[in-house]
DNA sequence: GCTCCAATCACATCTTGATGTGATTTACAT
DNA sequence: ATGTAAATCACATCAAGATGTGATTGGAGC
């Protein structure tokens, strides 16, 4: 169905990388058109045309990092979607490289077919994440620990996270200045914290 | 490798219930416990017995939605794998069931293979999702507008953010305060903003 | 009945933050 | 060379926030 799929590969480890070259030449949906060992040799090579293809993107490369390189990469060519491949599973990294613009994350670890299926997902504008790092991506958002503070206090921290002075969240509630910083207090107490910085940061931390 | 892997499923559908357990009670690898048509039905289930199984979830059923349902059913089984399987893909439905502890998201357009492959990559302490779902994901991290802050003020809007006073992040950053309170008021101008709250909130939100 | 606690309010004090006006220096680009 | 912008610092003033001490009330639990 899908037509042909031109990629790119950037990666340094000659190991790894001719066992992708010599696997992709096998596929014939699939057409590799170059490699390069660094980001600074494919930032050189992509200038030199507008290209339609998916780049695989290794992360740990001699020179810049595929992360560090990836915000210009995308300034270039913004449409460019790009695949991290990689021995990373770190979860800061995995957030990292899709904050930088990659829309999919494989593992090194994954087998050379789920490595063409992720291209061919791609392709055809999904994105594809190893199970491994589709459950550090679905954990992250679980933890909750659940609220300490009482129904009244939470009114008080919603006022504060949105900006409101104690004035007016005194006002929003109909109390006084003085229950709202009583209120205040206590909440620092509770969540062991002194100021509404670090309390607007907890807000959006642990979801109160 | 993987012994037998125990599921459930809640689904109201009979046609697609019956696409389902026609498909698992084929499958030796997977034994298909039960099925129900409701999280009500399920929930009285659920508390007879401590049980190993994957939960297959729809969302979109009669009473109580599966997610609505989910905080608490992992409340009962906390250590309880759930794959939401539903036709949702808005972001939003998205985030909520991995919030409320789902660990896989599967469109129901996935043909039948495809939902036993995410069985067993759950069931081996992974996480699937659809193509289209885990694109919904990844692009969730792009937008990145880029900052229209200078780098200094990227330092002073730090200090904020981690909740330290003009003070600190004056001695932190070897300026004095005066200069601190000057970069803060040209950070607001750009920001189009007046509070600390509002900039903290911004700097979640927006990264940046 | 008594206790504990959440919620309410008051007063006092000190620190911090928000904002305005204005000045100097350096660096980069026209 | 000249202008613009970033970064620096100063002085002033008012609003807001942090913190302590202390008091009252009403409800839940024992």
């Amino acid at each position: 169905m899908s037509a042909q799929i031109n990629i790119v590969i950037v990666e340094d480890d000659p190991v790894v990388l001719d066992g992708l070259v010599s696997f992709f030449t096998m596929q014939k949906s699939i057409q590799l058109l170059e490699t390069f060992g660094s980001v600074e040799q494919f930032i050189l090579w992509i200038n030199k045309l507008d290209a339609d293809f998916i780049l695989l993107l290794d992360i740990q490369l001699p020179g810049r990092s595929g992360i560090e390189a990836l915000p210009e990469i995308k300034s270039i060519l913004p449409a460019l979607e790009v695949i991290i491949l990689t021995t990373f599973e770190e979860t800061d990294v995995i957030f990292k490289a899709l904050s930088a613009g990659a829309c999919s994350y494989i593992s090194k670890r994954s087998s050379l077919p789920k490595i063409k299926d992720a291209v061919e997902v791609v392709a055809q504008g999904g994105s594809y994440m190893s199970p491994a790092i589709a459950r550090k991506i679905a954990d992250y958002y679980k933890p909750k620990p659940k609220s300490q503070l009482t129904e009244r206090q939470l009114e008080i921290v919603s006022g504060i996270v949105n900006g409101k002075s104690y004035k007016m969240i005194a006002s929003d509630l109909f109390i006084s200045l003085d229950t709202v910083r009583s209120h205040i207090k206590n909440i620092y107490k509770a969540l062991e914290i002194n100021s509404k910085a670090e309390l607007i940061r907890k807000s959006y931390d642990d979801e109160l």
